[in-house]
DNA sequence: CGTTGTATTTCCAACGTTGTAGGAGCGACT
DNA sequence: AGTCGCTCCTACAACGTTGGAAATACAACG
C-alpha cells in the first residue's frame, strides 16, 4: 500500500496539513519542520495521490491533445513537441486520435472523451468554418491549425498565406516560371481554409513576379496524403501541361508526387523543381532530398501550451479570444537545386536555411 | 458548474447511490427507476467526475505509453495502434516520450513520470538485459520491444530471429547470395538484444541455404536512424565489397541506405535488392518502394493493453510473466523486384503479401 | 506584564464517488 | 402469523487531498 499524507505527517510529527503545505512550498513553515517533513516523504518515498489532489482542487495536472492520426507524420511531430512543451510546465498528455472523421472531432467537442483532462488542445481536420458554434465549450480549448477562424477561442497556427508565399517566391529565384501547385481543395474560393489560403499566397507570389496565373496548373488533392500526391503527379504529366516546378501544399503530398516523379523519369530538380510545406523529418531524407517550409511547429506547440495553461488557470471573466501565427522559414534542399551540408545526415535543426519571416503575432 | 451525482439523485428522486448504481449497472434497479435515472442525467448532461471515481475506486482509467521519441515513424505507429485499442477497451492514454535517455526510462520505472495512470506499457531503447532488476515496480507493467527478457513483467514483442530469418530468406528467394546487413551493434555477441538476434536469423537462413556467412557483408548501425543507414551504406560502397542485396534491421536504416544507393547510382533492386523490418507506413511510398518485414504491430499494441489491462484487474498473487510473439510476414515491393498492385497507392494494409508466418506464442 | 502583530501550525470540512451494511416491501413457505 | 428469501433502495462512511479559519507560539512594544 502505498504511503500516504497521513503516514508522512505521522512520521515527521506534525499534521497532514503541514505536510500539504510543505508540498505545495507554502510560505510560512519553518526550516526545520520542512526539513523533517521532507526526510519523511523521502523515507517513505510518499507520491501525492492525485485523484485527490484532483477531486479537491479541481485540476487534474493532465491536458487533453486531440488529431487525427498519430501515423501522420506531421501529428506526430506536433504530438512530439506538445507533450515536451507540456512536460517543462509538469503538465502530462493524454492524446486522443479523432480517426480525421468529423463525428470524432464532433465527439472531441462534446467532451465525450479526453475526460480527465483541464482543458484540450484540438487540431481540426474536418470540421470547417461552418461549425465555429460548436467550439463554445463549457471547457478551456486551444485551437491547432488552419481550419477554423475566428472563433471562441484562442487559436495557434501556421501562417498559411505567408508560408505559401515564400514557397512559390523561393521557386521564382531559382528561376522556375511554369508552378505548378499540389492540394488545393474543390471549396467555394470564399473558403477561409488552408487550402484556399495556401493558393492565395501562391497567388500573390506570382502577381508579385508579374506572373499570370493559370488555373491548369492548380491541381486538386484531398486530403494531403501520399497516394493523393503521387495521383495528382500523374493526371498533371498526363495532362501534358507544361511546367518546370511544384509546390505542394504539405510534405507528404510532396513525397508522393515525388515519388511518381521518380518512376516517370523526370529528373527534379533539373527538370521540376519541387517544394513541400511542413518540414517534416522525412523530407530531408527523401531522393533527392525535399526543399520545405518550416512553418514552426514547436513554437506553436509552445505557445499553445502556453494559452491553454493559462485559460485553465484564468480567473474571472475570460479574456478575448487570441489568435497567434507562427515563425516560418524556407528549408532548401536537393529538390530546389540546393545542396545539404552532409547529404542524408542533415542535423536534427536543418541548417540548409535561406531566409526567415518572422510573422504577425498577436489577434 | 457541472452537474453532480447529487443533483442527478435530487432531479430523479432517488438517493444517489442509485444513480451510482444505475451508471455501474448494478442489476438490482427497477426498470421505471432506472429510466428516471437515465434521463435525469440526459437532463442534466451529467457526467461522472473521474478524479472522484478515481479516488473511491483506486483506478484512473488511464495507462502510460512510454516511448523513446514520438517523431520516429516506428514509434507513431505504435502509439497509433495503442491508442486505438485502448480506446476499444475506454481506456485512455498518457503518453510519455523518454526522449531515448537511460535517465528517461530509469525515470518511468521508478513511477516519477506518468503518475496518474493504472499501469504503464513501456517501450526502453536504453535499458537492457543488465537492467532486468528495474522492472521489479509496484505497479502493472507490461514491456514492449525486444531490449530485455525474462523479466519480472508481462513482455509483447516481435519475433526477432523468425523476422530477420525471413528477410533473408526473401532475398535468396529472388536468387541473391551475397546479403549485406546493416544494423548489428558491437556488443558481446551473448547479447540477447534485438540486433543479435536478428543476426542469428540472417545466419540461420544463410546456414539453411548453405551460404557461407561473411562478416565483411555484416555492418554495424547504432542507433538505427535513416543518417546511420546512409552512412553504413556509404562504408560498405566505399569498401569494395562485393553484394547484391541488403537487409537493414529496421525500415529507417533501409530508407537511408536506399537514398545512398540512389545518389551513387546503384540501381534498386536491379544491381541491389533491399528489404527492411517494421514496414512502416513510409517504405511504401519511398522510390523504390521498400520491401519489409511486417512485425505484427497491431496485434503487439492489441495483446499488450489486454495484458496490461489483466494485470490491473488482477487480484491475489499475480500469475508468472507471460511472454508473447506477434506473427510476422513479409510484405514484399519494388525494392525486391515485386510491384505493387497501384504503385503509390498501396492500401492500408499492404496486399503485396508473400507469406504468412505464425509465431510462437506463450511464455 | 498585558497587548498587538506576525509567523507557524492545526483542525475541520469538503471535493464526488462507491463499498458496506442494512432497511423496506413483498411473495412464498412453514 | 412468523419466517425466509429475494428485489430494490437508502444512509453512512471513506478514499487522500487542500481551502479556510482558527489556534498557538513567539517577538516586539507600550
Amino acid at each position: 500500500m502505498a504511503a500516504t499524507m497521513h503516514d508522512v505527517a505521522r512520521v515527521a510529527g506534525v499534521s497532514v496539513k503541514t505536510v500539504s503545505n510543505v508540498i505545495n512550498d507554502y510560505p510560512y513553515v519553518r526550516d526545520a519542520t520542512r526539513e523533517r517533513v521532507r526526510s519523511a516523504i523521502e523515507a517513505l518515498d510518499y507520491r501525492p495521490n492525485l485523484s485527490a489532489r484532483g477531486l479537491r482542487s479541481g485540476k487534474t495536472g493532465v491536458i487533453g491533445l486531440a488529431i487525427p492520426e498519430l501515423r501522420q507524420n506531421y501529428f506526430a511531430e506536433l504530438a512530439d513537441a506538445v507533450i515536451r512543451a507540456a512536460e517543462r510546465r509538469n503538465v502530462a498528455v493524454l492524446v486522443d486520435q479523432t480517426g480525421a472523421t468529423r463525428e470524432g472531432e464532433i465527439e472531441v467537442l462534446a467532451g465525450h472523451r479526453l475526460r480527465l483532462t483541464d482543458g484540450i488542445l484540438f487540431s481540426p481536420e474536418q470540421l470547417g468554418q461552418d461549425d465555429i458554434a460548436l467550439l463554445r465549450v463549457p471547457f478551456p480549448l486551444v485551437l491547432l491549425g488552419e481550419r477554423m477562424f475566428d472563433g471562441p477561442t484562442d487559436h495557434v497556427t501556421m501562417h498559411n498565406v505567408g508560408s505559401a508565399r515564400v514557397a512559390t517566391e523561393h521557386l521564382l529565384e531559382i528561376g522556375r516560371r511554369r508552378i505548378a501547385v499540389i492540394g488545393a481543395h474543390p471549396t467555394h474560393p470564399d473558403d477561409i481554409r488552408s487550402a484556399n489560403l495556401r493558393v492565395r499566397g501562391y497567388r500573390e507570389a506570382l502577381a508579385a513576379a508579374g506572373i499570370p496565373y493559370d488555373p491548369a496548373l492548380v491541381r486538386v488533392a484531398a486530403p494531403w496524403h501520399r497516394e493523393n500526391g503521387a495521383a495528382a503527379m500523374r493526371d498533371l504529366l498526363a495532362d501534358g501541361v507544361e511546367f518546370d516546378a511544384v509546390f505542394t501544399f504539405n510534405d507528404t503530398l510532396g513525397l508522393g508526387a515525388l515519388r511518381t516523379l521518380g518512376q516517370a523519369g523526370v529528373r527534379v530538380p533539373e527538370d521540376v523543381a519541387l517544394i513541400g510545406l511542413d518540414n517534416i523529418d522525412e523530407a530531408r531524407f527523401s531522393v533527392p532530398s525535399m526543399s520545405s517550409v518550416d512553418p514552426g511547429r514547436d513554437q506553436i506547440a509552445e505557445v499553445a501550451v502556453d494559452l491553454l495553461i493559462e485559460r485553465i488557470n484564468e480567473k474571472g471573466d475570460p479574456a478575448p479570444p487570441r489568435q497567434i501565427l507562427a515563425d516560418f522559414r524556407v528549408a532548401a534542399r536537393e529538390s530546389t537545386g540546393f545542396v545539404d551540408p552532409e547529404p542524408g545526415i542533415a542535423s536534427a535543426v536543418s541548417p540548409s536555411v535561406l531566409a526567415e519571416h518572422p510573422a504577425v503575432h498577436g489577434g
